[in-house]
DNA sequence: GTCTATAAATAGATAGAC
DNA sequence: GTCTATCTATTTATAGAC
């Protein structure tokens, strides 16, 4: 069993859990710590005693999230598969963690557009890693004739904006088909990673004038 | 000369304008009328004598952003170009109306990171439009035999969703190379337009497996 | 139209008991 | 580890003078 032993773990854990919630939900500003600790069935001062702060407790959640893609992604450039594999397995990796976390879209999309104000060095450097990833994945294509030597930035704004704004707007776009405009709903995650893997793929591959 | 016989309009656009800069950099909840009215050079009685609160600004500022969005597209749609042509001017019709309005791209990334809580009746019909433009231009491909049947949205999300990002990070990405990591910062607005007008393109055509 | 002063509510953080 | 009570600062919004 995952059951942990001391129960400090459980309520750290519902904290983060209902954070993350929060966060994604209304931003960092508009996240309100009392709302925190109900969702956690908990009181504002456990908040305190596990997190020093309600700015702390937010950078925790941004690095274990870019830690996770990080880890992902790492396996899949350091693995022996050919290079539009790698691709296809960078996407689908992205697409994993973003859906083991409901709050990944939602933040990933504010922190962009705060010009990831919140985010510290440690995370940083995972953002740099990520990116590391996809240059070397790219540049193996290159030196085995199957890719041209596109910029990773413009591959990975490719695949990252189209993901996090088709999985954030998912639970929107199903309200809106629940309204009665039909048609809007029925994109499903599968039909969004594929097609982005083949569109970043003819990109890499110079499919595209 | 553009100047308005009155100062009230003057005063209103300044409020109207520094209110974008700060929804942008912090987001709703995190901006702060008296910083708006600061920036403004009045006081923050300034703003609810132009506007009726906090919240009624900031639908301003969103209708403002998809009546623009609409009205151009809407253009792009009327004109007699063929299809092809008519996503090219598509995509450059959301570029020049975002870069007309520097509060742009982080507004519609947090908008979309919170499922369009604030957006109004109105605003939600303007994007409706954008929609429609787009989805009678596809239709008119597909007649004319140049098109596959492909869902607007999934086109709409490859368009808006890379360009927010790029426009979005700009900034940071400048500050990125000016702290000494290269390369980051050389991808150019006219770079990210031609690559998204390429890749919609691609996918519209079929060339995409 | 523009300002100062202030009301009223909210929210981050901590003290201290158990 | 968990709780209640509270301190303190901030912030939206308004009253009322000029």
């Amino acid at each position: 069993m995952a059951r942990p032993k001391s129960s400090a773990l459980v309520s750290r854990d519902r904290v983060f859990k209902a954070a993350a919630a929060e966060f994604a939900a209304r931003g960092y500003a508009g996240a309100n710590v009392d709302r925190i600790a109900r969702a956690a069935r908990l009181n504002k001062a456990m908040i305190y005693y596990h997190f020093s702060s309600k700015a702390a407790l937010y950078r925790a959640i941004l690095r274990d999230l870019f830690d996770a893609v990080r880890t992902r992604v790492g396996e899949v450039a350091a693995s022996d598969a050919a290079p539009n594999d790698k691709i296809r397995a960078y996407v689908q990796a992205i697409a994993i963690e973003a859906e083991a976390r409901p709050h990944f879209p939602a933040i990933w999309l504010r922190e962009i557009a705060e010009g990831a104000g919140h985010v510290d060095q440690a995370t940083l450097g995972y953002v740099r890693d990520v990116l590391a990833a996809l240059r070397g994945i790219i540049a193996d294509g290159v030196r085995a004739g199957r890719f041209q030597p596109v910029h990773p930035l413009l591959v990975q704004g490719g695949i990252i904006a189209p993901l996090m704004f088709f999985l954030a707007t998912a639970p929107l776009r199903r309200k809106i088909a629940r309204a009665g405009v039909g048609g809007i709903a029925s994109i499903s995650r599968d039909t969004v990673v594929a097609h982005i893997q083949r569109l970043t793929l003819a990109h890499l591959e110079g499919k595209i004038t």
